[in-house]
DNA sequence: CTTCTTATTGATAATGATTGTCAACATCAC
DNA sequence: GTGATGTTGACAATCATTATCAATAAGAAG
């Protein structure tokens, strides 16, 4: 049976005070300075089983790392992030929907799945490097 | 200047000869079964160079693992994986570039790149698990 | 409230992919 | 052929993530 912990509310708390896509030692550090200690295995095992529920989306950095960010459950969506500052956007992308099904259809493959992620720079960003 | 060595050549050959994104640890398996000693750190050195100049194709497996994959050059394209065996299928995704920018600009992010895979299971491993 | 079962925590060690180090080596312009 | 220097590879180092496991605490039962 699930327990509610006051570690994982913690957890999910930080993680929707954020406006960016965040690793699980970003997440630690914030609750290491806000005076909440909680260890870094249940940030590690809080995010894995928020991502699983739903109620979370990960992807991975560039360099690998694995990156959270809190979710609208229920509905498909995908995100706009920035590669500097890493604020995120959820957009929707019916169109790709439609297309992945579609070529893996075309080429005889079941199940498909898709990873779909845009990248830019945001318009503070872009401001900044202009 | 860049230098032409045999241990570059067996990397890009034995890429080559795979049908499927393989790891740099697959990779330096395999040429050390085929006798061709090269070092791993040499792979990784040939499996990054090949990526940044165009000759290879490079995605993160679910579990964070760099995996690389002989491209043609030149061209922008995207992959459908089978999840299961490996087996890629390069693939044109010409309404999804157009989607990319357009939601980008929407946004105001400039500068944008995106990350599109479909995975699936491709038609041998569809067949095994049915 | 008390007790008991057991899911959860967290400090720490272990894992494993990737990168850094650096002496020995090999390539190539001359 | 020679020499300057890019390259190799065995090994150590890094770093995110996972496994351990004794101590703790949530929640059911009485
Ligand atoms: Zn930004
Ligand atoms: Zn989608
Ligand atoms: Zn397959
Ligand atoms: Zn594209």
């Amino acid at each position: 049976m699930r327990r509610n912990t006051w570690q994982r509310d913690a957890v999910k708390a930080a993680l929707e005070a954020q406006d960016a896509f965040v690793s699980a030692q970003q997440l630690h550090a914030v609750l290491r300075d806000e005076g909440t200690g909680v260890g870094l295995a249940t940030v590690y095992r809080a995010l894995a089983d928020l991502a699983a529920g739903g109620g979370a989306d990960s992807l991975q950095s560039a360099e690998g790392e694995a990156l959270y960010r809190a979710c609208t459950p229920g509905q498909h969506h995908h995100h706009l992030i920035c590669r500097n500052c890493g604020v995120t956007v959820e957009i929707e992308a019916d169109p790709v929907e439609q297309w992945a099904k579609a070529v893996a259809a075309a080429n005889g493959f079941t199940r498909p799945e898709h990873v779909v992620d845009v990248f830019g720079l945001c318009p503070a960003c872009s401001a900044a490097v202009s």
